[in-house]
RNA sequence: GGGCGCGUAGCUCAGUGGGAGAGCGCUCGCCUCACACGCGAGAGGUCGCUGGUUCGAACCCAGCCGCGCCCACCA
């Protein structure tokens, strides 16, 4: 190695991330390693796509989490030789994107409305051109190890002709139909979406009841809602066919009041008799109870608020009032009427839009649908089988659950920027055409056409992620190498918006299912326990913790936290990634500038170099299977205990004086180890592995695709843990017993062992002379009797010693108690009393010796 | 209304049938020639409550009390 190189290890104490993580990624990039060849049987090779973020969207903490968890696993493949595939791209996300562009133009005075729908989409992409890499220049800070060289966007040209292939033949099998249905209308954004979009949240309103007279009689039926402006729209009253109250009144009418309109009494077991006066009113046009009421009783549907959120002309004299102005109106003008029966504060839950916040309009419209049950039936039974596994294993049954309950889906969106449905209507002649290409003319009449103005919903195209990305409809050497992907991390709030119509599409069109295994992960809160919301202002912003602690802190931070229940974000495991990286740098500098000029290699001499290499690969064993199993907070956690307690608090300890003479067994031993390590680590914190690894003699590729440890089963051994474990047992009793009769830290204590005699270390580290001469025995630890010195204070040493009796006589009267149980000795397995007999022994002969 | 999850050290969390753990914080002692982002030694928990099963329960079962999330058409 260079000599200045080393000189700059020597000099610089501190690891600094902010001065090598670019460095390190820019090599990375050059060296091509996130772009693996299109070769090979996708069960050998390992393949990720990425949940593709918003193109409007910034790294948010779950994108840092899920980046984490996947870079682990697509690193450790492809360290493994797999041809490891990370795919990565953005989705176009209708709505968010198209308002980020409106508020521009906006900015600018004018609307897309006067742009008109081209030069809208144009401005659109013109924005996607600009700013549509941010996030992914966020993923690299990260470290992503992703595949760069190939990004893909649900609206790239490819990707739109998997769309309009999947649309078509969906069509074609009768799937995808379209109807005039009770939708989710979002004011705010304009368009339809779908149930999954919407949230309900508790509201106070107020609950009116309304009396409504009944023809040729003198009894009124009272309502109860919350929205009497809809009562413009009711097309009947409905009570329950048991409600004895109201027998004689179905097939009777009522008058509805304000409008004057004849409408009937139904009965409908829907209506609960105990809610209010147990007489429901109908509005099919306004409410998705009232509309399945409505359908299954062929009432007429009326609309009296249009999309725009005002009262139609169908509302008369309320025609052009905002909803909640018509409310007043109505409510005024019932009063005035004398139908105002009561109105009282009233709490419930209420849709409201995801995407925009607004208040959810049940209304009824025209829209695009696709029928969902024939697609989900095999999507459940590869679940069944385990032959796409959920993880945490009580996500399947909620998968399930939805799924046996699946409703069709309302896959068209007003809006402009998005996949424009690929259907075009002949109006002279009153043809559909379906087709991926624009047909030129009508068939039938040779009339111009015109093409549906609706997009799909963004997840429509989402939901073909899996293979569309790796070039589906072609049959491309990506979609032969990496298609099924091997597995899929997720958040659990898109199980069923995304992930099960990726399953469902796969099996569909790409003839196997997307991914072998889904890894539900937990959702970080802020530090506060409260959701983290851009909103509520309780992110974390993950780009300011990589600037302050280094990527791979962050990294290591949220795997060390992420676990299969929710956590609060912790600084502090941030900062102990931080701190490991920091005491990796060191413990390799002290290493690398010691060693002799050897071949990294397991060269034990003593039992302390037998240890150390059986406990790294029980180490390797435990952090592979962790990793396997998707338990990186454990991966993360033994890793660090490993590093951390064994290797550098130990046996780095132990072996100073052999390294400080550049003795070559423990050289190469230690080389050996930190080669382990670093590879280990990498996957997890893969900039500051790589960086110590530029220096490691035995380097001659970067790390980015070192092989990944393999147990060595021949160098575990259990006779030399037991034998190091009790050294470093004696040690820490020995230094427990110093401090505690206040010896001071840096003299050495006389002693004298007697039987076995203790490793060397254990003097060296505890700071006992155990070949002293002279001086009275003054106290045990274990085989070692300590001698009097100057440096003991006489009354400590027998306040120790009265402590020690105390614990020991308490130690034996509950292993006395235990055996002394009958039952315990009769019915507990042989090992376990045992084990209690060999305690109790232990005891007795230690107290013997203090007595 | 149904379902799921959680209540363990001051804080954040592991542990899921055989003597309570980690990180941070706290106390005491150390600038020991890799690291003071460090080293050594400690203090600190009747494992939410009540019953039950078991030789033995933080762990299994039942009930209760708190907290959170998801699904669901009660006006």
């Amino acid at each position: 190695m260079a000599d200045e190189r080393l000189k700059a290890l020597e000099e610089k104490t501190r690891y600094e991330s902010g001065e090598v993580e670019a460095r390190v990624f820019a090599e990375w990039m050059k060296g091509g390693y996130f772009h693996p060849k299109a070769e090979g049987d996708p069960a050998d090779n390992f393949s990720v796509a990425i949940p593709p973020p918003n193109v409007t969207g910034a790294l948010h903490m779950g994108h840092a989490l899920n980046g984490s968890m996947q870079d682990a696993l697509v690193r450790m493949n492809r360290m493994r030789g797999r041809n490891a595939l990370w795919t990565l791209g953005t989705d176009h996300a209708g709505i968010a994107t198209q308002a980020v562009v409106e508020k521009m133009l906006a900015k600018e005075g004018t609307s897309r409305q006067e742009l008109g729908r081209e030069a809208f989409v144009e401005r659109v992409w013109a924005w996607k051109e600009e700013y549509g890499s941010r996030i992914v220049e966020q993923y690299k800070r990260l470290g992503a190890s992703l595949d760069y060289e190939n990004e893909r966007f649900t609206l790239d040209q490819g990707y739109v002709r998997a769309v309009y292939r999947v649309f078509k033949q969906l069509y074609d099998k009768g799937y995808i139909y379209r109807d005039n249905y009770m939708v989710n209308w979002d004011p705010g954004s304009q368009s339809a979406i779908s149930d999954l979009e919407v949230e309900n949240r508790e509201v106070e309103d107020t609950l009116y009841s309304i009396d409504y007279p009944v023809e040729g009689s003198d009894r009124v039926l009272t309502v109860a809602t919350v929205r009497p402006e809809t009562m413009l729209a009711d097309t009947a009253v409905a009570v329950n066919p048991d409600d004895e109250r109201y027998a004689g009144l179905i097939g009777e009418h009522c008058i509805l009041p304000l409008v004057g309109r004849r409408i009937p009494v139904i009965a409908d077991a829907h209506v609960d008799p105990e809610f209010g006066t147990g007489a429901l009113k109908i509005t099919p046009g306004h409410d998705p109870n009232d509309f399945e009421i409505g359908r299954r009783h062929g009432l007429e549907e009326i609309g009296v608020i249009a999309p725009d959120g005002r009262m139609s002309e169908a509302a008369g004299e309320f025609a052009g009032l905002a909803a909640a102005e018509a409310q007043e109106a109505v409510v005024a003008a019932l009063r005035e009427q004398g139908r105002l029966r009561a109105e009282e504060p009233y709490v419930h839950s209420v849709p409201f839009s995801e995407r925009s916040g607004a208040r959810i309009e049940p209304l009824i419209s025209l829209q695009w649908f696709c029928r969902m049950d024939e697609l989900a039936a095999p999507a459940i039974e590869v679940v069944e089988r385990d032959e796409v596994r959920i993880t945490p294993p009580r996500w399947k049954r909620v998968y399930l659950d939805w799924m046996r309950e699946i409703r069709p889906w309302c896959v068209s969106r007003q809006l402009w920027w998005g996949h424009r449905i690929p259907v075009w209507y002949c109006d002279p002649c009153e043809e559909t055409y379906v087709a991926e290409q624009a047909p030129e003319r009508c068939g039938a009449c040779g009339g111009e056409l015109r093409q549906e103005e609706d997009v799909l919903d963004p997840w429509f195209s989402s939901a073909l992620w899996p293979f569309a990305t790796l070039g589906w409809p072609e049959q491309t050497p990506e979609l032969r190498a990496f298609y099924p992907t091997s597995f899929l991390t997720t958040a659990r709030e898109i199980l069923f918006l995304w992930v099960a119509r990726m399953i469902m599409t796969g099996l569909e069109f790409a003839g196997d299912v997307p991914f072998r295994d889904v890894y539900v992960h937990s959702v970080i809160q802020a530090r506060d326990g409260r959701r983290m919301s851009k909103s509520l202002g309780t992110g974390v912003d993950p780009l300011e913790e990589i600037d302050a602690h280094g990527a791979d802190a962050l990294r290591f931070g949220l795997l060390a936290m992420s676990s299969t229940q929710d956590v609060r974000f912790s600084d502090a495991k941030v900062q102990q990634g931080a701190d490991l990286a920091n005491k990796l740098w060191n413990a390799s500098r002290l290493i690398l500038l010691n060693v002799a000029d050897v071949e990294a290699a397991p060269r034990p001499r003593t039992v302390e170099d037998r240890w150390l290499l059986s406990r790294l690969e029980a180490t390797i064993a435990s952090v592979t299977a962790r990793l396997e199993e998707y338990d990186f907070a454990h991966a993360a956690a033994e890793a660090y205990a490993f590093f951390w307690s064994e290797l550098c608090d130990w046996y780095l300890e132990i072996v100073k004086p052999r390294l400080y003479e550049s003795e070559e067994e423990v050289s190469a031993t230690l080389l050996w180890a930190l080669e382990r390590v670093l590879a280990l680590l990498h996957p997890l914190m893969p900039f500051v592995s790589e960086e110590i690894w530029s220096y490691h003699p035995s380097r001659r590729g970067h790390l980015v695709v070192h092989p990944f440890p393999e147990v060595e089963e021949s160098l575990r051994d259990p006779a030399a843990e037991e034998e190091v474990r009790a050294g470093i047992e004696l040690t820490r009793r020995l230094r427990a017993w110093r401090d505690l009769v206040e010896a001071p830290a840096a003299t050495v204590l006389p002693a004298r062992a007697e039987g076995v005699e203790p490793r060397e270390f254990v003097g060296r580290l505890a700071r006992f002379e155990f070949e002293a001469d002279g001086g009275d025995p003054v106290a045990s630890v274990g085989p070692v009797k300590v001698l009097a010195s100057a440096e003991i204070d006489a009354e400590a040493v027998a306040a120790r010693l009265e402590a020690r009796r105390g614990e020991l006589r308490s130690e034996v009267k509950r292993a006395e108690g235990k055996l002394g149980n009958e039952k315990f000795v009769a019915r507990a397995p042989a090992e376990v009393v045992e084990e209690e007999r060999r305690k109790l022994e232990r005891y007795r002969m230690e107290l013997a010796e203090l007595a």
